[in-house]
DNA sequence: TTAAAAATATACCAATCGGTATAATAATTC
DNA sequence: GAATTATTATACCGATTGGTATATTTTTAA
C-alpha cells in the first residue's frame, strides 16, 4: 500500500463521517480539508472531483455497518437468532463503532433523491443486497424448520428493513431511546411470530 | 388578506415542493426565484430570511398532508378502518395531492439533523402530533372495544409510524411499487391484529 | 384623485462554492 | 545518493451563494 493509496483512504475515513452527517449538498470543499487537515491540492490529486470521495465516503459507511451485522450474526446458529441480530445490534448500537450521522442508506436515500442520481444508485443497492441477505435468512430458516414454511419471504424481508429504517429515522429525530426500544420490541415480537 | 399576504402564501406554494425535493440547504435563492417568478429583492420584502421561507414551506407541507389524512379517516367510523386509512393512503397516494418530494418529516429529518435545529425542531413536533393521533384513534379503539384492551398504545403507535416511513424511503429509493404494497400488507396485518 | 405607505425590482456586496494551473516538496527508483 | 516521478501546497479562477441598499412601481387610505 503505497503513499497515494493510504492518503486516499485517510481521506475516505475522514471525510466518510461528515458526508454522512451533513449530506452530499450539505458538505463543502473546506469541511473537507477540516476534517483531514490536507489542502484542496492534495485531495485533488487523489480524486477527480467531490463526487468520487462521496461515493467513496458512502462505501466506506456501508462496510463499516455491514461488518458490524455480519459479525453480530455470526455468533448464532439459527437464522431467528441472525434476524434478531439486528434488532439487538441497532438497540446497543452505541457500542459497535457506527458511522457518525446514522444509517447512510437512510441519509442518502432523502438528499440524493433528485439530486444525485450515482449515488442514490449505489444507496438503492445497499438497500437490495440487505434485502437479499434477509431473504436468504428467512430461507433457509424455513428450511431449517425454524419459521412457518407459508412466510411471504419478500415481504416479511421488507417489512423488517422498514421497520428498522423508520425506528432508525424516528429514533434520529426525536432523540428519544424509549421510542426506539418500542419498535425494536415490535420488530422482536415480528421475527418470533415468523 | 391583502396583498403582501398573498405574495407571502404565494412564494410559500410555490417554494414547498422545491425544498420539499431539494431540501434546505439544496435549494438556493435561485431555486426560490424561478419557483416563483419573482425576484430576490421582493421575497426579502415579505421573508427576513431563506429560514423563514423554509420553515413556513414545511409547514405548509405537513399541512397538505394532515389534510388529506383527516379527510380519509372521517370516512371510517371504526377506529381499526381509521387506522387502516394509513394504508389505504398511502398505498394510493397518487390519487392524493400529496407533496413532491414526498413524506417532509422523513426528509427534514436526515438533512435537518445537524445543519438546521429550528426545522428539526418543527419536524419532530409534526412526528410527536402523528403519534399522539394514533394513540388516541388506538386508545379509543381499544374503549370501544374493537382492540385488545392490553394493546401497548404507544408501541403499537410508534410501530405503524416507523413502518409507514420505513415503507416511504424503500419506496422512495428503490421506486419499486411492490416494495410499497407488500410493507403495507404487513402494516394491515399488524392493525387488524391490535 | 392624490398622498402616504407598502411592495417589488435593480444593482450590487462580500463570502464561499467547486475546481485548477503551477510551484514546491516528498517519495520512489535506479 | 541522484534523478525521476508522484504527491502536496499555494495562489488563483469564474460562478454562485445568501443578503442588502436603493430606486421604482403598485396598493391602500384619505
Amino acid at each position: 500500500m503505497n503513499k497515494a493509496a493510504r492518503t486516499k483512504q485517510f481521506i475516505v475515513e475522514k471525510t466518510a463521517p461528515v458526508f454522512n452527517e451533513k449530506g452530499y449538498a450539505g458538505t463543502s470543499l473546506t469541511d473537507m480539508t477540516n476534517a483531514t487537515g490536507l489542502t484542496k491540492g492534495s485531495i485533488y490529486g487523489n480524486f477527480a472531483n467531490k463526487d468520487e470521495v462521496a461515493l467513496a465516503a458512502f462505501e466506506y459507511n456501508i462496510r463499516q455497518i455491514t461488518d458490524i451485522i455480519r459479525q453480530e450474526k455470526a455468533k448464532h446458529d439459527t437464522y431467528r437468532g441472525k434476524l434478531l441480530a439486528y434488532v439487538h445490534t441497532y438497540n446497543n448500537f452505541l457500542k459497535h463503532p457506527f458511522p457518525a450521522g446514522g444509517c447512510p442508506i437512510l441519509n442518502t436515500a432523502t438528499e440524493a433523491d433528485d439530486t444525485h442520481p450515482a449515488l442514490k444508485e449505489r444507496a438503492a443497492w445497499a438497500l437490495g443486497k440487505w434485502k437479499e441477505a434477509v431473504m436468504q435468512d428467512i430461507t433457509r430458516g424455513i428450511l431449517q424448520g425454524e419459521f412457518d414454511k407459508d412466510t411471504p419471504v419478500e415481504q416479511a424481508a421488507l417489512t423488517i428493513l422498514a421497520m428498522v429504517e423508520g425506528c432508525l429515522m424516528i429514533t434520529k429525530l426525536t432523540g428519544k431511546m424509549h421510542y426506539r426500544n418500542a419498535i425494536m420490541q415490535s420488530l422482536e415480537t415480528f421475527i418470533r411470530e415468523l
